[in-house]
DNA sequence: ACCTGAACACCGTTCAAGT
DNA sequence: ACCTGAACACCGTTCAAGT
């Protein structure tokens, strides 16, 4: 089990190693020389591996928002599920401070947590396209929202910045409270639409 | 003219050359050192203008910030305003598609930039803390949106990335109709949450 | 075949040396 | 005083050389 060398070696334990360099070094520190290094390996061979930078950081949003959905409870209203799974999808975006860096390289796996906010809105009789818009605005909304929360609430010195100085930053409880009110908009705006629209059935 | 050394040269040029370089060739052209080649500086001088690169890419988004907010009307109903404002607020991000990395630095050119739509809701009849409130929730919806936006209608190959590869992007007009709905939900709540609270007057 | 070390063309930042 | 060139400690990526 000490044999371990770099010709066995693959893709999800590269991704492995670049994580837990994110959540104890940060992002800055995640760089193809250092993930080589904690697996005792030159930068070389990730790129057969991962493809290279870009991608790596792609399959880790990938690895951190998978399973983002929560599970649908049977009889539960999709105005609530919605709610639920709002209040998700923005946790887990907290979990990893600097997650929105990773971000801006692909929503793939955003779409992968959509499918059971569209199955629950089907059921409840909303049309396709209907559904579909209704969840994209939402995950737009939240999307949006803990990315912004994310530069907010930063821990991570930076260098020169005293805490508090930033007059947009707002508290924990604050933005907990914003995201709530945030959230209650677009799902009661999403149901208003709803019922103006389907009167039948 | 042609005399132009480092020795005369102040932070508004730096941020000048520094955002001429973003609109030609994108973010990842803005280095130190391109700064300082484009000025005919070596990179060293820049440091005693404009900070470090942080501090240089702050005062990139203040000056494309500055002046966001539209003029207010005398007699618009603060629904209309407001709706105004989020649209310029996301016109003003559009127009530099990579803004939303020289965004990750701070916020306050968004503070700035809240102070007309807060004044319009105070002669509206909001409460201070209600106006801030309504503000903050527009804020961060817009930015948040924008945010969203910018990564996902990229026009920089990066790559390997083909066109309409992604299942989550959407089209510009989608993207249009998705921030008008959006906005409407919130202007919407606020108005509703408003009357609620706000009946006597 | 698939690794490693070295290399290329970059970074941000600092420092000794020049004028 | 304030610049420049060189340096330091890094990047992502590629390539010749080794086994």
């Amino acid at each position: 089990m000490a044999g371990r060398t770099a010709f066995d070696l693959d893709a999800d334990e590269v991704v492995d190693a670049a994580l837990a360099l994110l959540e104890e070094e940060g992002l800055d520190a995640v760089s193809m020389r250092s993930v080589g290094a904690r697996l005792g390996v030159s930068p070389v061979p990730l790129y057969s591996r991962v493809g290279n930078k870009d991608a790596l950081l792609e399959a880790m949003a990938a690895r951190l928002m998978a399973g983002m959905a929560p599970a649908v409870d049977e009889g539960e209203p999709w105005v609530d599920y919605a709610v639920r799974w709002a209040t998700a999808v923005r946790r887990r975006f907290a979990r990893t401070a600097e997650l929105r860096l990773v971000l801006g390289n692909s929503r793939a796996p955003f779409v992968e947590a959509t499918r059971p906010l569209i199955d629950t809105l089907r059921r409840a009789g909303f049309a396709a396209d209907e559904a579909v818009q209704a969840c994209r605005l939402l995950l737009w909304a939240v999307a949006g929202f803990a990315t912004i929360e994310g530069g907010t609430v930063r821990d991570r010195p930076t260098r020169g910045r005293r805490p508090g100085g930033d007059p947009s930053g707002v508290s924990r409880t604050e933005a907990d409270h914003l995201f709530a009110v945030h959230v209650r908009y677009v799902v009661e705006g999403i149901a208003r639409d709803h019922e103006a629209t389907g009167v039948d059935g």
